[in-house]
DNA sequence: TGAAAGACTTGGAATAATTTTC
DNA sequence: GAAAATTATTCCAAGTCTTTCA
């Protein structure tokens, strides 16, 4: 086949250049993982065509290289070497599921194609994330509409008209009103600090203090626009969602390397005020408006670079194709980066997610030694490792994250594993009749608390001790380890491991133990999975005021009847008579709506078992859940949504029945 | 070597869209 | 058919981990 040699030799080219083997990951990476990215919408139609010839489609033939899709570096650079010399165009997979032999033929094309896409993707060595990326930039907010002139801020009880500036800052605080933010000391000295930076020097020295400041009728006024947005007409409607997706198809995509991905957030944030959470010590303060000479736009040389609006320029316009990103800029609250990236349909973060899983698959393999090796590490003569290997076993066990520090005054107070603190553990030699019980008590991400009480083995306890001995409660617990040592070892433990994998991998293990243990074949499995709403604790309480609710009614509706029928027994009516039988179904229909409330609660608590939530998009598997449906018979719908289903593409695609994580 | 910068993943909150209930 | 509840989507803060820099 005449196409060969020209990619032939660009492989060539880039082996002699790049002597470091250090991103073998990579290659190893791109070789199985192009299976299903490569038939996906292309923009040539030359993938399409191919599509035709069956390719595309739904793998009927499946590729099982040995040890579950991985290779370590070294095999497979000596795999990539063999075809090298072998000078193989016709490079087969090592196993190919027959069904006939009628489809052979067809299949060895596919298989020609297949390789050579595969060859395709192998470019992508050394960090080199796309060859081609042209996008049209981003969408910036929309200019600051000055207030109706009836629409007044109040300063100590009178109306003051403000600068366009000072105004559009006070509109932020305004629209926070109802929230509980605006009445924090901390959120409101931020904002009043940044809001005068703004104002003129007139307005500087009048507006001394916040409490003096009425904002009440620019809020109504805020309050009316939404709810004139909800009472629109379907015509005007139509007319804003017509427009938006408009702006979606025009900013919306880009186009990397024949692919016409889909941007996450192809918007830039609107000026505001800093939202953070937990006690976050700069909440309230300025989110200060992007402008085009703020922006550094990234995109292929030989593309249509974006222009900026008429009359601004880019901050920047490079090109590099290490990165992902297509604009970024430095937001000003914490002076971190902010980043344009790609929709998770898209295969650069497909690729990755899928990269992801097989690292944890990974570490399924070597699980068990790694565990005895922090056992063993808890008798080390070193402080630093048996401190390591207590981490590490906490990281593993109870899932905790790996707790990098920060700089104080900068972000709440909030810790991990390598940052807890003396005072955020108990220790109990015994309680509740278990021994060694450490209670942890802190606060993780998103400042939301971690409380936990677990018996641990005797050693870790002992261990637990001996850290804390002659520490002050702020003190770290961890005192010689930090996430980049504790990286450092996993990574020597295993090629790709750090803190993080041990999520994945417990999460997806156990999600898949689950579901063997739960699905039995005769029963009815279906209903079962349901994944239970984001909001499951909220929808149980809902759930549980409604059947309270029921109670009480049935309650009033029992006592109406007897004192009905004390009626009736006093009166012996015809009137009074119906009275009590309607009495008496309103009784009936109650009952049965509270039984039916009741059976609604325990199904979602049984639901609750095989728990899908949150973790579902990020720590379990797609191809676990993807099996299981082939296993069983169930849509993919009933797992995943649209969005769900676009995301995880490739596991729908790649993941046969049998599939084992 | 350690701090800072940079890139990318994770995850809650707000908001929008859709479905259910009354 | 409106209101309420639920679910989907968007937004962006807060993490992890790697790379760069001094």
């Amino acid at each position: 086949i005449h196409y060969s040699h020209k990619h032939k030799d660009k492989y060539k080219d880039k082996e002699h250049k790049h002597k470091d083997h250090k991103k073998d990951k990579e290659r190893e990476k791109s070789k199985h993982g192009s299976r299903y990215w490569m038939g996906m919408k292309s923009l040539d139609g030359k993938v399409k065509k191919e599509k035709e010839n069956g390719f595309a489609s739904p793998p009927h033939m499946k590729i099982e290289p040995e040890e579950d899709f991985y290779h370590s570096p070294k095999l497979a650079k000596s795999l990539k070497r063999e075809r090298d010399d072998d000078n193989d165009l016709d490079f087969k997979p090592k196993k190919i599921k027959t069904e006939n032999d009628k489809k052979a033929k067809k299949r060895k094309q596919e298989d020609e194609f297949l390789f050579l896409f595969l060859w395709e993707e192998e470019r992508y060595t050394d960090g080199v994330k796309w060859k081609f990326l042209e996008h049209k930039g981003p969408v910036f907010a929309p200019p600051y509409e000055p207030l109706p002139s009836n629409v007044k801020f109040y300063y100590d009880g009178k109306p003051m008209k403000l600068s366009p500036e000072a105004e559009e800052v006070a509109t932020f605080f305004s629209k926070m009103l109802d929230h509980e933010y605006t009445t924090k000391d901390i959120f409101r000295k931020n904002f009043f600090k940044d809001w005068r930076k703004e104002m003129t020097s007139e307005e500087k020295a009048k507006i001394t203090d916040l409490k003096k400041c009425n904002f009440t009728e620019m809020s109504e006024y805020f309050k009316g626009l939404s709810e004139a947005r909800k009472a629109m007409t379907k015509e005007q409607k139509l007319k804003i969602k017509e427009e938006n997706e408009r702006l979606l198809q025009e900013y919306g995509f880009c186009i990397m390397d024949n692919h016409r991905e889909r941007i996450a957030n192809f918007r830039i944030e609107p000026p505001g005020l800093f939202r953070g959470r937990g006690d976050h010590p700069k909440m309230g303060m300025l989110k200060r408006r992007i402008r085009p000479q703020d922006i550094i736009i990234n995109c292929s040389k030989n593309s249509k670079h974006p222009e900026p609006p008429p009359g601004t320029k880019w901050k920047e316009v490079r090109h590099d194709n290490k990165v992902t990103w297509l604009v970024s800029w430095t937001e000003n609250i914490q002076g971190s980066i902010k980043y344009i990236m790609l929709n998770p349909s898209s295969r650069i973060k497909g690729e990755k997610d899928w990269q992801k899983y097989e690292t944890a698959r990974r570490l399924k393999k070597c699980v068990d030694r790694i565990r005895a090796q922090y056992r063993e590490d808890w008798k080390s003569k070193e402080m630093r490792v048996r401190q390591r290997a207590v981490a590490i076993y906490f990281i593993d066990k109870l899932a905790l994250r790996a707790g990098n520090e920060k700089e104080e005054g900068e972000t709440a107070d909030t810790v991990g594993c390598c940052s807890l603190r003396v005072e955020h553990i108990k220790l109990y030699p015994e309680n509740e009749g278990q021994e060694y019980v450490v209670e942890f008590d802190f606060l993780g991400k998103d400042s939301i608390r971690y409380y936990n009480k677990v018996p641990v083995e005797k050693r870790v306890f002992k261990n637990l001790q001996l850290f804390m001995e002659n520490k002050e409660p702020d003190d770290d617990l961890f005192d010689r380890l930090n996430t980049s040592v504790l990286n450092k070892h996993l990574q020597e433990l295993m090629d790709g491991l750090s803190a993080k994998v041990f999520r994945t991998y417990n999460a997806s293990i156990t999600l898949q133990q689950q579901l063997k243990e739960l699905t039995n074949e005769d029963e009815n499995i279906p209903a079962k999975i349901l994944a239970p709403p984001k909001t499951f604790e909220k929808s149980m309480q809902n759930l549980q005021a409604k059947i309270d609710a029921k109670r009480d009614q049935l309650a009033n509706a029992k006592r109406d009847l007897k004192a009905a029928k004390a009626d009736a027994k006093g009166l012996r009516d015809d009137k009074s008579k119906k009275t009590v039988e309607t009495k008496r179904k309103a009784v009936q229909r109650i009952e049965e709506q509270l039984m039916k409330l009741e059976v609604q609660a325990t199904d979602r608590e049984e639901n609750k078992q095989i728990a899908l939530g949150t973790s579902k998009l990020n720590y379990l598997d797609p191809r676990i859940s993807v099996a299981w449906c082939k296993k069983w018979g169930i849509p993919i719908e009933k797992i995943y949504n649209k969005t769900q289903r676009e995301k995880f593409a490739w596991a729908i695609d790649m993941a046969e029945k049998d599939f084992e994580f």
